[in-house]
RNA sequence: GGCUCCGUAGCUCAGUUGGUUAGAGCGCCGCCCUGUCACGGCGGAGGUCACCGGUUCAAGUCCGGCCGGAGUCGCCA
């Protein structure tokens, strides 16, 4: 690194090749340790620790944590014995010859000492106190490292996308309200008053209008925003890093995809086997439950709808059975089973049916009594289970039923230990249905669609090539051409071939509800575009937050976000959000009536 | 909006069956210490046990309410 106002070199600069000369260093007071007569100083800056070693106690004495200093001083080995194996600085030390404190610090809120680090027991903070000192919370090489593997993963994006010749794009961030299925974030419009600007929830339609105007390799790294309810991995605002390509089909996407992963990856040392494999929805609802599903383990469900169809068991005669294997769980105190209970509870579910497989062979359990003597003698065999293990079952409506035993199947992996953050599985996800079905068509949260069928995806995803001429005809059995991409149980991203064609667009918002007036009125501008001459096109957009969570190995995307917002929305650091004063009220309109004066 | 968990010192937490003056580690302040590296020693400050009410001779502890936080479901590319 390059010699500044305050410095020559940089601690970790500071190794035996230098011994001998003198340098110049700034940084905090990581920590201070004075024995009276000499005292030691571990300065850190952004690449780590060093020793200052001062002699002079009318110098040491005032030093406290986190002050920030600079340091004049030679590079000498350390005595016989007195080397730390554990700094890459270790070998040697700096004797101050003058040091001048730049800026002192009050007591810290909490401690952010880098010796802290490393030790299991040192735990951090509350997420509050963190967020509400973040710039302290952010002088942690935890986070710096985190900060620094997203920079390092952006440039690796940008520099794989550039070399397959994108262009990156930006585009606007107050825009008309685009309907992607979850709530905007809305500005109000001073000059125009009572009305609105919407915050994007992504650039899904503004990048469809670049492949009008010929812009055939976009990408960007869009902000986007969703007023919704938080989750450890959701923030209002997020980043995404938003890609769409002209004349390409969804086999052209996947790869320029599967290039871009490999190369953000490589940053970090890892090499990804391409092509990435893939999964059917339909088989992966089947096998894992989930349409995200880890593949860092086995133990796939299996399905017993057929196994007992003449179960005397009222519980199984249900239009699913499925069951899922809990390795070696036959030994589980009743406690424990018990917890499993109140855990398919909180999940929605009236229990979670199971048996045991003891060690000699028997099935036990408080469901085993209600099989019958055919059914207990073959379920061995047709779970795939072993003796030793327990098998828990869900019956009843075949999704809800898929989706708690997919759940079940990550719990008992996760309990075993098997989720190792550093393993990466990915999967594509592929043959998504173009249409669900919605709970409540008179539900008015409802943004887009009034009947029945809402968009899997986003009205704007394309049929599959054999369902365009008939995917109103038949919109339960649809199919589109979209795709997700999944790693370790976490949707990284997905995209889709896009409509680029009025007369499908308006078929697929008839079957969403959505006359040509409300079409008009809501995005009549993409409708119009598509008049003159649009190209097909197809993009992918990875969650990026989520992405860098996941190869730093973190559980919430918070951690790899410099500002997050706290639940609610709040920003503990700003107080955003805040009240705002009359006059800055009444100036944005907020409050216009057109039918007063 | 539902469910679960949490709220005690600056931070992380303990606090037994309700029982005297509410504790620990780290941090902080003072003094001592010439080879430490999570240095050490001695001393000290620091608490509306989130808040309101109730039961009780007595409440951090039990009950009711309320506020705040976290997770999750609903919701959400």
């Amino acid at each position: 690194m390059s010699q500044t106002a305050y410095r020559t070199h940089h601690a970790t600069e500071v190794t035996e090749k230098l011994v001998g000369q003198r340098v110049t260093l700034a940084g905090w007071v990581d920590r201070r340790r004075d024995h009276g007569g000499v005292a030691f100083i571990d300065l850190r800056d952004a690449t780590g620790l060093v020793q200052i070693v001062i002699y002079d106690e009318e110098v040491a004495r005032p030093l406290r944590s986190e002050f920030v200093v600079q340091v004049v001083g030679e590079v000498r080995e350390r005595p016989e014995g007195n080397e730390n194996e554990h700094l890459v600085t270790g070998k040697v030390e700096v004797v101050v010859e003058s040091l001048t404190v730049l800026a002192k610090s009050d007591a810290l809120p909490f401690q952010v000492s880098t010796a802290l680090e490393n030790e299991a027991e040192n735990k951090l903070p509350g997420e509050d106190v963190r967020l509400k000192y973040r710039y302290l919370d952010l002088r942690r090489p935890a986070m710096q490292r985190n900060l620094k593997l997203r920079s390092d993963m952006t440039r690796a994006a940008r520099h794989a996308l550039e070399e397959m010749d994108f262009t990156e794009v930006e585009t606007p961030t107050f825009i008309k309200s685009t309907p992607e299925g979850a709530r905007d974030f809305v500005v109000p419009a001073r000059l125009v008053p009572g009305s609105w600007y919407a915050l994007p929830q992504s650039p899904q339609l503004l990048k469809q209008l670049l492949m009008v105007g010929g812009v055939e390799r976009y990408y960007q790294l869009a902000r986007c925003y969703r007023d919704e309810d938080f989750r450890a991995d959701r923030q209002p605002e997020f980043t995404q890093l938003d890609i769409e390509m002209s004349y390409v089909g969804q086999e052209d996407v996947m790869a320029m995809a599967e290039k871009v992963i490999a190369a953000i990856w490589k940053t970090q040392g890892y090499d990804i086997k391409l092509p990435i494999d893939r999964i059917t929805w339909q088989d992966a609802m089947d096998k894992y439950g989930s349409d995200k599903p880890d593949l860092r383990f086995g133990n796939p469900i299996v399905e017993l709808t057929d196994y007992f169809k003449n179960t005397p068991f009222r519980v199984f005669q249900a239009p699913y059975v499925g069951a899922v294997v809990f390795p070696d769980g036959a030994d589980t105190p009743r406690r424990q089973f018990d917890g499993w209970q109140e855990w398919a509870r909180q999940r929605g579910a009236k229990g979670l049916a199971y048996v045991q497989f003891s060690g000699d062979g028997e099935l036990k359990g408080p469901v085993a009594k209600n099989l019958s003597d055919e059914e207990r003698a073959g379920l061995k065999q047709a779970v795939g289970a072993k003796d030793g293990d327990a098998v828990f079952f869900a019956a009843g409506a075949r999704e809800p039923s898929q989706l708690l035993l997919g759940a079940a199947r990550v719990e008992i992996a996760r309990r075993a230990g098997l989720l190792d953050p550093k393993k990466f599985a990915f999967t594509w996800v592929v043959d998504f249905p173009l249409f669900k079905r919605t709970d409540d068509p008179d539900d008015d949260d409802v943004a887009v669609g009034h009947s029945k069928w809402t968009s899997m995806h986003h009205p704007f995803t394309m049929p599959s090539a054999d369902w365009i001429d008939k995917f109103d005809k038949d919109p339960e059995h649809a199919m589109s051409d979209s795709y997700d991409i999944v790693c370790n149980g976490e949707e990284m991203g997905g995209g889709s071939v896009r409509i680029h064609r009025n007369d499908i667009q308006e078929r697929v918002l008839d079957v969403l509800g959505i006359g040509p007036d409300e079409a008009n009125e809501k995005f009549g501008f993409l409708l119009e575009a598509f008049k003159y001459g649009a190209p097909p096109h197809a993009g992918i957009a990875l969650g990026w937050d989520r992405t860098v969570s996941i190869l730093a190995g973190e559980d919430s995307i918070r951690d790899v976000i410099a500002f997050p917002k706290a639940g609610g929305g709040r920003d503990p650091l700003t107080g955003a959000p805040a009240p705002i004063s009359d006059e800055q009220r009444a100036e944005t309109g907020v409050d216009y009536d057109p039918d007063e004066e």
